[in-house]
DNA sequence: TGCCAGGCCGGGT
DNA sequence: ACCCGGCATGGC
């Protein structure tokens, strides 16, 4: 019964927030770069590391692979943990580089599944840098899940307390039969939906009263986490 | 002014 | 297999 809730909620939250046109980034290896440096933070710092990136001409895999990891965490300041966040973006691209010669085509040319597997073996690449890069940067329907999709989908009761990332992932990807380019277009705006209800209602303090997904409450009350 | 933001790694139990 | 400290800036 959690598949048919699960369409519901989105189903309402489509109808209400409308779509998100989330992470318009300009190129696929923007948005992975993006995906990177927003780990942990605000993506309006991480819009003016891109800005800084974008400036000195070092939006590239080959121009972050040529730059040294102090220079390029000089640049990414604003995005914060910049010294880690610098040598996680030449792991990335030292991996993109040499495993698809830095082609998004030859990289979509993988399995989805192969193509997470390897995404994780890069360090500094976790299971939401992983799947917001499949998703947001390659359109391919695996769905991310972050703070706020638990929050959300915890306060609500569809995932149990302590729930592991697969299996919130495999819970959501398992709700809907669409194929294709409908699957990616429904996974992109779940997501963004679902982070846009845990940053404007599903806070730390909820404020439920006003909340779009208020009349699907439990009925035994949102969980203050 | 402190808390939080679209996590992940490495070392310790 | 979990748990935890560390990493850092900018906005409210």
């Amino acid at each position: 019964m959690t598949s048919s809730e699960l369409r519901s909620y989105y189903k309402t939250l489509l109808n209400s927030l409308g779509p998100q046109h989330w992470w318009p980034g300009e190129t696929p290896f923007e948005v992975m770069v993006g995906a990177v440096l927003t780990q942990n933070t605000a993506w309006t710092n991480v819009e003016k590391a891109i800005a800084n990136l974008k400036a000195a001409g070092t939006l590239s895999a080959k121009a972050i692979d040529a730059t040294d990891a102090r220079t390029l965490a000089r640049m990414i300041r604003p995005a914060g943990y910049f010294n880690v966040k610098a040598k996680r973006l030449k792991s990335f691209v030292r991996w993109y580089l040499d495993r698809y010669g830095g082609d998004v085509k030859r990289m979509k040319a993988s399995s989805l599944s192969s193509l997470r597997e390897e995404l994780l073996g890069v360090k500094g690449i976790g299971p939401e840098t992983a799947d917001s890069i499949l998703l947001y940067a390659l359109d391919l329907p695996s769905f991310v899940v972050d703070a706020y999709t638990y929050r959300v989908l915890r306060r609500h009761g569809l995932v149990l307390e302590g729930a592991t990332y697969d299996e919130i992932k495999e819970m959501l990807e398992g709700a809907f039969d669409e194929t294709g380019a409908a699957r990616v277009r429904l996974f992109n705006e779940f997501h963004a939906l679902l982070v846009a209800v845990g940053k404007d209602w599903c806070k730390p303090t909820p404020r439920c009263e006003t909340c779009p997904l208020r009349e699907h409450l439990p009925r035994s009350g949102p969980e203050t986490l």
